[in-house]
DNA sequence: TTGAAAGCGCTAACAC
DNA sequence: GTGTTAGCGCTTTCAA
């Protein structure tokens, strides 16, 4: 007859499912349906139900997420910028693993990206190449630019370590889009930088720096190599393929379910570490 | 002291927050992210929470998979492949709305894809430029194949009405995937079938199979050109630029979100129709 | 076998 | 302002 029994009452007095809030940054940046995919099946293994929810890295968009999360999960995995809204999950007192945050309070277990190893042997690679100046396309829609650990701090500490004369004049910042890396572009450009390489903060800026360097008569590898920094299914199949830092995201998210399900046995904090490898492509 | 209220017996007095199930075959497909960046700002803006589910395409996974959302959630959007799981859904009396499914029953809200005008102009394109010899790229995990309204009969008769002596020797199954497109594409070259022209069934396909005609040796667009079909944003990053047919994905996430609700407000069930449009690139 | 009742954890209303 | 209680809709237990 249409009735359907209601979840409240029947959670209520069953045992209840478990309802993982998993926080994206946006759903069409191909590195996070890899992440959800890790996410997606660990959490199915446990049979709980994953609930996602997107900021699009706007940070008032960002809290009323976490405000959101915070009464609606019974655990969370988050991609979040703002260290209010990290504050807020980490005080309701749910358990909550925050992924690729370079100010993880240590109470909060986390999710990281090594991306100091891995910069090291991106900028590594590039200097072996023979380039001495080497522009690096920041995401500019981090509150944090330029904080020890960032992408951007450690492309400018390997750089130094290798010899170059790296100051912030070599980043420019990059909306994270594929536009925002070919606008990125334009100003390296534009402004004689005279980069004969270019590091994107991640895969997707890359590729659209790399598109309109050639759009704009640029030859790619030989007037300018470019390196990427997620490993997207993407940069293999662009032209040229790019060279990048190929990041297990897939693991991320699988390992950050492990590590909700292992606070819920009253576990302490913990870090995963997930290491990049440099993959070598045409576009280096 | 870290007490957290409960969510059932909060929702149980309160109104309770509306959780949608969202059920794809797999985030990893970029046709779904986009599907669900639809969904999700759609729901956000009712302030419904998203809960999502994968099936794989794997049948047996789907039924599991519709068992689960049957209780767990409070409406439904969905792709499904059996008739049984569509059912299930659809008798346990909550909003639901099927996607992209040819054998939808009429008291079953839906979201289509318009693929017999999208399939007359990529068949009709490939004519004027000459194709006389077209093969099909069909998914192969699809159980329905070659009932009436699929890609695979579209695509029939779309040649028939040509003038093409189209039949079902033109049509090689694929798995859904760029490796199942390139095994696919050995097939087409293996068995002499002598094509001018692939179509497939989506962009992953016909991208997987056009990097494998060329790495052996075929030049797209001149000794083979390539047809998508779903308008993926990767199509245009790929070498050459693949013609497709391009579908409002985020529009039929979002116009399923809607439907939903109206659905809630006791609607008749409906069907959205989206067309797809041709969008002529190099490898055509 | 069928039916009544207790109680899950919260909120809101009401009485003190 | 502070404290008490009814009741949300189920499931499970226990009684008839």
């Amino acid at each position: 007859m249409g009735y359907r029994p209601s979840r409240f009452a029947r959670g209520m007095v069953g045992p209840g499912l478990t309802t993982l809030g998993l926080v994206i940054a946006d759903v069409l940046n191909p590195f996070f349906p890899e992440v959800v995919s890790g996410v997606l099946s660990a959490a199915d293994e446990r049979g709980w139900q994953v609930a996602i929810y997107s900021t699009g890295s706007a940070l008032e968009r960002e809290s009323a997420v976490a405000a959101t999360v915070v009464d609606h999960v019974d655990a969370c995995v988050a991609f979040l910028l703002d260290p209010a809204d990290i504050e807020l999950i980490q005080r309701s007192g749910m358990p909550f693993v925050l992924l690729d945050n370079e100010h993880r309070p240590p109470a909060v277990s986390g999710g990281r990206i090594d991306f100091a190893t891995g910069m090291r042997q991106a900028v590594g690679h590039l200097v072996e190449r023979g380039h001495r100046r080497i522009a690096m396309l920041d995401d500019r829609g981090r509150p944090d630019a330029g904080d020890r650990g960032t992408r951007h701090s450690l492309f400018l500490r390997a750089a130094t370590e290798c010899g170059l004369p790296a100051d912030g004049g070599w980043v420019f910042p990059a909306a994270n889009s594929l536009d925002g890396g070919a606008a990125a572009m334009d100003d390296v450009l534009d402004t004689g930088f005279g980069a004969t390489a270019v590091l994107a903060y991640n895969d997707l800026i890359a590729i659209g720096a790399m598109r309109r360097a050639r759009d704009r008569g640029v030859s790619v590898p030989e007037d300018c190599a470019f390196v990427g920094c997620d490993g997207l299914t993407l940069s293999r199949l662009v032209d040229p393929p790019l060279t990048t830092l190929l990041v297990d995201k897939e693991l991320l998210g699988r390992a950050a379910v492990q590590q909700v399900a292992a606070l819920m046995t009253g576990a302490q904090a913990r870090e995963t570490v997930i290491v990049p490898r440099l993959v070598v492509r045409a576009s280096s």
